[in-house]
DNA sequence: TATTGTTATACTCTATAACTATA
DNA sequence: TATAGTTATAGAGTATAACAATA
């Protein structure tokens, strides 16, 4: 019986798309580890980093920023919310929305976060050069259609 | 209030983790689109793939050569054994393993899926050159430990 | 009427632990 | 004892549809 080592694999190491889930599970279990007892996923660190980068932001907007559905984004803040990393203030001005805002805990477990991310960074890049580097976010960019900064 | 437009991504722009996420939503986006009626994810495509090329191996061998857990193969069989793509068959050297078979149906769709994902493939890298594309495979491997074919 | 946030619900993908049958 | 497959269960991540409050 084939054993793994003997497996074909066709045409499947020639697919982008394979590549990239391989990539993406490696790099979100490395993330794991260098984020370590902070114990908190990409996508929640996405969200708090864009909180504190645009404090009093509505749900929708980082709804929209993080391209999820703002039902989705409801679970997400409660879940920040619940770790007393976030919280909702009521908008003055539109009272529908909820503005959002980092507490000083939030803003606190942030700051440690960037320095263990880019840790991380620096960790899952270790075989590249800082130009391969560049390159791979500029051949990932053009896959999505995203712009440059 | 801020607009998706004005929002301000910090560091988050210069993070492989968030390009590699974007970039794997969109592929696998195009991914459903190409295949269209045939309605098979990345992953159904995958183990598709494996079995048609190593046909008789077992339920083991193939949590193996996807990277996943074997329970959680059996749901994965369980799909492809309802849309009767696959067939569990005893085994006859050891009658605890299942050997792993494409049906005729599951042929005729694995032949029509091939060139569906390379016209996806073509359309996913279609802002790429081929040199790019290749770099970019290149690249993704090294942040996962791949080895070439 | 339209938008913001919420709830209820559901689906996909994945894992761990305990079980059965075989080896 | 160890392995192959299964089941029960759980959790993350995501979405759609319907709803209340507010605009």
């Amino acid at each position: 019986m084939a054993q793994t080592g003997e497996i074909d694999f066709d045409n499947l190491h020639t697919l982008l798309g394979y590549h990239l889930r391989r990539a993406q599970v490696a790099v979100f279990k490395n993330f794991a580890e260098a984020v370590g007892a902070e114990d908190i996923s990409p996508g929640l660190f996405g969200a708090l980093t864009i909180i504190g980068g645009n404090e009093g932001l509505s749900q929708n907007d980082l709804a929209g920023a993080l391209a999820l559905d703002r039902s989705t984004l409801v679970s997400v803040i409660d879940k920040l919310e619940q770790r007393t990393l976030v919280e909702r203030r009521k908008a003055e001005t539109d009272r529908r929305r909820h503005a959002l805002h980092l507490t000083d805990t939030g803003r606190d477990m942030l700051k440690r976060l960037k320095s263990k991310v880019a840790e991380h960074e620096r960790n899952i890049a270790k075989d590249l050069s800082e130009a391969e580097r560049n390159v791979l976010i500029d051949l990932l960019r053009r896959l999505y259609g995203g712009n440059g900064e």
